[in-house]
RNA sequence: GCCGAAAUAGCUCAGUCGGUAGAGCGACUGAUUCGUAAUCAGUAGGUCGCAGGUUCGAUUCCUGUUUUCGGCACCA
C-alpha cells in the first residue's frame, strides 16, 4: 500500500507503507537523519522508528529544536531510571518527565539516595548512553501490562494502570535495550546514544506519590540536560552566578537584615534594610493616595469569635497564632480584612459612597509549616500593602481593571517587566454556590480581558471565599513567587454583616475585593534584592552616596559635603576612616553604593567633588552645587 | 508537616580516624596621610547549635531536640 507524505514545504511524496521517520529523513539526507530527534506526524510528535501507515503531514524535528530538547530530557529521565534499577535492584520506578531545564525521576526505595550515589548513577547513565541501546515503542494489552508490572514488583506502575489510565486508552511501552522497559507516552529518541553527554544529576529530594501528602514518600532525583555540552556549561555557570544574588547572602553582606533561631520565620531589619523598607513603603503610600485609598489601622489581635464568624478559624486554625488573657482567646491576625470590615461597619453607607477603599500596611502572623520557610520570601510575620474595596457588583470589573493597570505601573517602577498573571479558580474546599462562583470568576475574566493581558488559569487554586488574580515574579534561581493579588469576595461581607443602602433604601451586601500589589513587604524586598543583585536603583538604595576624603586634611570638607547631601534628604555617609582611597573605593563598590564622592586637597580648596558612579570607572570632577543638582535629579 | 543534608570566631571556611580548635577577612591598638577596587605591624575574639548518653576523656561516636539548606506538600 502506498501513502502520501506531505513535507513542510508543501511537497508530497509517496511511500510504501509502513515507513518510519528515520527512513524518510535518510531519504532526504544522511546528515538530516543523524541530526533528527523525532518526527512530527500531523500535530503529534512520534518516534523516528514508529511506523507511519497513513497519509500524513510530517516534519523532521532535529535535536537543536525546542521540541526535540524536551524529548532529549525525557530520554535522560528514562536512562536515569534504568541506571538506578541496574545499580539498586528492588528500587521501583514511577514517573519521570522533562522539566524546564532538565528532568527528574521518582523512585520508591527504602534506603535514601546519597550524594555519592548520584555520582555513581550519573556514571552508569553515561555507560548506558555509550551502550547505545535501541529504544522501541510497543503497544500492550492493558491486562498484560498490569500482569507484567505486578510480577516485576512494580506496584506503583500497576496502580497507575488501574487508576490512572482509561480503559480505552492506548498503553504504550518503551523498551530500552533487551532488559529494561517503562510504560510511557513517549515519544523517545531512537537509541540511548542519541541522548549525548550534556546532562548532570544535581540533587535528590523527597516527594509524595501522585503529589499527595497522604501517600507514600518517594525519592526524586533531579538532573539538568541540554542538547549540547556548551549549553550545559553555560547553564551551570549561570546558576553559579544566580546563587550570588541570593537575598539571604546579600542580606548578610550588605547588612540589611538577619534572622535567628529564637524567631523562626521572622525578620530582624537592620538600619540599611529598614531604609529600603521605608523607601518602598513611602512609594506605596503615594500609590494609595493617588488611587483613592484611605489608610487605616486595625488591631493586631482580636477575639477568636470574630475569626470563627469570618470562616478563617475553620479553614486556617492550624496556621494561626493564638494568645490568651483573662479567660479570652485572641487570634493574632493572619489577615487584615476582618479588621477593615469592622471599620466599614462602624458607619452606615449609601450606594453613593461606594466604592470605599481602605488600605493598611498590615502586619500579619501566619504559622506557616516549618518546611515552607525560606529566607524573607516566606515568613511567619509579614506586612502586606493590603487594601479592601467595598463596592457594588457592577463596579467590580472597573475596579479590577484599574487595579491591574496600577499594579503593572508599580512593578515597572521597581524594574520588573516580566510578570506572570494567573487566575486562580474555585477550590474543592469553598464557601458559596456554584452560581456565585461562576459570576465571580467571569467578572475577573472580563476585567483581565478589558486590561488586554494574557493570563494563565489555575483550577482549584482560589481562596475559600472567592477566585483571585495573582501576579508572580521569579527569584534569582527561577522560583516563582506571588507578589500582588486581587481577590473577589462576596462571602466576608455576608459573614461579618457588612451592608450598604441601595437606591430603593434596601440593605444590600457589598462585594469585597482584597488586593495587594507588592504583597508581602518582606517577600517583595527579597525579590528586589535578587532582581537587582543587591545594586538597588538610586531611589531605593539604603545609602545613596558616600563622601570619601583622600587625606585627613579633607575630612572637614567631606563632612560638610555629607551634611549638605543629608540636608537635601539624600541618604549619605562620610567615610573618614584612616584608610587609603583604594580601600574605601573597593569597600563601597562592594557595598553597591550608587555614588561615591571623592574629595582630596584639591577638591577642598576648589569646593568641588569628584563623582564615581556605580558600575562606571570613569570619574568626573565638578563644582559642589552642580554635583548636588546631579544627585537630586537621580532620585 | 514529610524525606534528606547541615550547624565550628562577627563573616567565609578548614580541622580533630575521641585527648576541649585554626586560617583569611572583619574588629581593636599603633604606625602610615597614601588620588580611584585591599598599607604595614601587633592584640583580642570560640561551652565547636542545645540537651542527654557511651567513654578515663566528646566539638568529634550515639540518641533526642532546635534552627537552617534542598525537595515535596502547604501558602487565606
Amino acid at each position: 500500500m502506498s501513502i502520501q507524505i506531505t513535507f513542510p514545504d508543501g511537497n508530497v511524496k509517496s511511500f510504501d507503507a509502513p515507513v518510519t521517520g528515520l527512513a524518510i529523513a535518510q531519504g532526504i539526507s544522511p546528515g538530516l537523519a543523524k541530526k533528527a530527534a523525532v518526527i512530527k506526524v500531523d500535530d503529534a510528535l512520534w518516534d523516528l522508528n514508529r511506523p507511519i501507515v497513513r497519509d500524513a503531514r510530517i516534519s523532521i524535528i532535529t535535536r537543536d529544536k525546542p521540541e526535540a530538547l524536551e524529548v532529549i530530557r525525557h530520554d535522560a529521565a528514562h536512562v536515569l531510571a534504568q541506571a538506578v534499577q541496574e545499580l539498586f535492584p528492588g528500587t521501583q520506578i514511577t514517573f519521570g518527565p522533562a522539566t524546564e531545564v532538565g528532568f527528574y525521576y521518582d523512585f520508591a526505595r527504602d534506603t535514601p539516595f546519597t550524594e555519592a550515589d548520584l555520582e555513581a548513577i550519573e556514571n552508569k547513565m553515561r555507560e548506558i548512553v555509550k551502550r547505545d541501546l535501541p529504544i522501541k515503542r510497543e503497544v500492550w494489552d492493558r491486562d498484560a501490562a498490569l500482569k507484567h508490572f505486578e510480577a516485576a514488583g512494580e506496584s506503583f506502575k500497576a496502580e497507575w494502570i488501574r487508576e490512572g489510565i482509561a480503559a480505552d486508552e492506548e498503553l504504550s511501552i518503551y523498551r530500552q535495550g533487551d532488559n529494561w522497559l517503562d510504560m510511557c507516552l513517549g515519544p523517545h529518541l531512537p537509541s540511548t546514544g542519541k541522548l549525548g553527554s550534556a546532562f548532570k544529576l544535581i540533587r535528590v529530594g523527597g516527594v509524595y506519590w501522585r503529589g499527595d501528602a497522604n501517600n507514600a514518600q518517594l525519592q526524586r532525583i533531579y538532573g539538568v540536560c541540554f542538547a549540547t555540552d556548551d549549553e550545559l556549561k553555560a547553564y551551570l555557570k549561570q546558576m553559579e552566578e544566580a546563587e550570588k544574588r541570593d537575598h539571604r547572602k546579600l542580606g548578610k553582606q550588605l547588612d540589611l537584615f538577619h534572622q535567628q533561631e529564637e524567631a523562626p520565620g521572622m525578620v530582624f531589619w537592620h538600619p540599611k534594610g529598614w531604609a529600603i523598607w521605608q523607601a518602598v513603603e513611602q512609594y506605596v503610600r503615594g500609590v494609595y493616595k493617588a488611587s483613592g485609598y484611605q489608610e487605616v489601622r486595625g488591631p493586631q489581635i482580636m477575639d477568636v469569635s470574630l475569626w470563627k464568624r469570618s470562616g478563617h478559624w475553620d479553614n486556617y486554625q492550624e496556621n494561626m497564632f493564638f494568645t490568651e488573657s483573662e479567660k479570652r482567646t485572641y487570634a493574632v491576625k493572619p489577615m487584615n480584612c476582618p479588621g477593615h470590615v469592622q471599620i466599614y461597619n462602624a458607619g452606615l453607607h449609601s450606594y453613593r459612597d461606594l466604592p470605599i477603599r481602605y488600605a493598611e500596611f498590615g502586619g500579619c502572623h501566619r504559622n506557616e509549616p516549618s518546611g515552607a520557610l525560606h529566607g524573607i520570601m516566606r515568613v511567619r510575620a509579614f506586612t502586606q500593602d493590603d487594601g479592601h474595596i467595598f463596592c457594588m457588583p457592577e463596579q467590580v470589573e472597573g475596579e479590577v481593571t484599574a487595579f491591574h493597570q496600577q499594579a503593572m505601573q508599580v512593578y515597572a517602577d521597581f524594574g520588573f517587566t516580566d510578570l506572570a498573571v494567573k487566575l486562580a479558580l474555585r477550590p474543592d474546599k469553598r464557601l458559596g454556590t456554584d452560581e456565585a462562583w461562576d459570576r465571580a470568576e467571569n467578572a475577573l475574566r472580563a476585567a483581565l480581558r478589558a486590561a488586554g493581558v494574557a493570563w494563565e488559569e489555575l483550577p482549584g487554586e482560589g481562596a475559600f471565599y472567592g477566585p483571585k488574580i495573582e501576579y508572580h515574579l521569579k527569584d534569582s534561581i527561577g522560583r516563582s513567587w506571588q507578589v500582588g493579588t486581587i481577590q473577589f469576595d462576596p462571602m466576608m461581607p455576608e459573614r461579618l454583616d457588612a451592608s450598604y443602602i441601595d437606591e430603593s433604601s434596601q440593605r444590600v451586601r457589598p462585594i469585597m475585593l482584597h488586593r495587594a500589589i507588592v504583597g508581602s513587604m518582606e517577600r517583595f524586598i527579597g525579590i528586589l534584592i535578587e532582581h537587582h543583585a543587591g545594586a538597588l536603583p538610586f531611589w531605593l538604595s539604603p545609602v545613596q552616596a558616600v563622601v570619601a576624603p583622600i587625606v585627613s586634611d579633607a575630612d572637614g570638607y567631606a563632612s560638610e559635603v555629607c551634611e549638605l547631601l543629608k540636608g537635601e534628604g539624600l541618604r549619605a555617609q562620610a567615610d573618614l576612616r584612616n584608610e587609603k582611597i583604594n580601600y574605601k573605593i573597593r569597600e563601597h563598590a562592594l557595598q553597591k553604593i550608587p555614588v561615591i564622592l571623592v574629595v582630596g586637597r584639591k577638591e577642598a580648596e576648589e569646593r568641588t567633588v569628584t563623582l564615581r558612579l556605580r558600575g562606571i570607572d570613569a570619574q568626573e570632577t565638578l563644582p559642589l552645587d552642580q554635583a548636588l543638582a546631579r544627585l537630586k535629579a537621580m532620585r
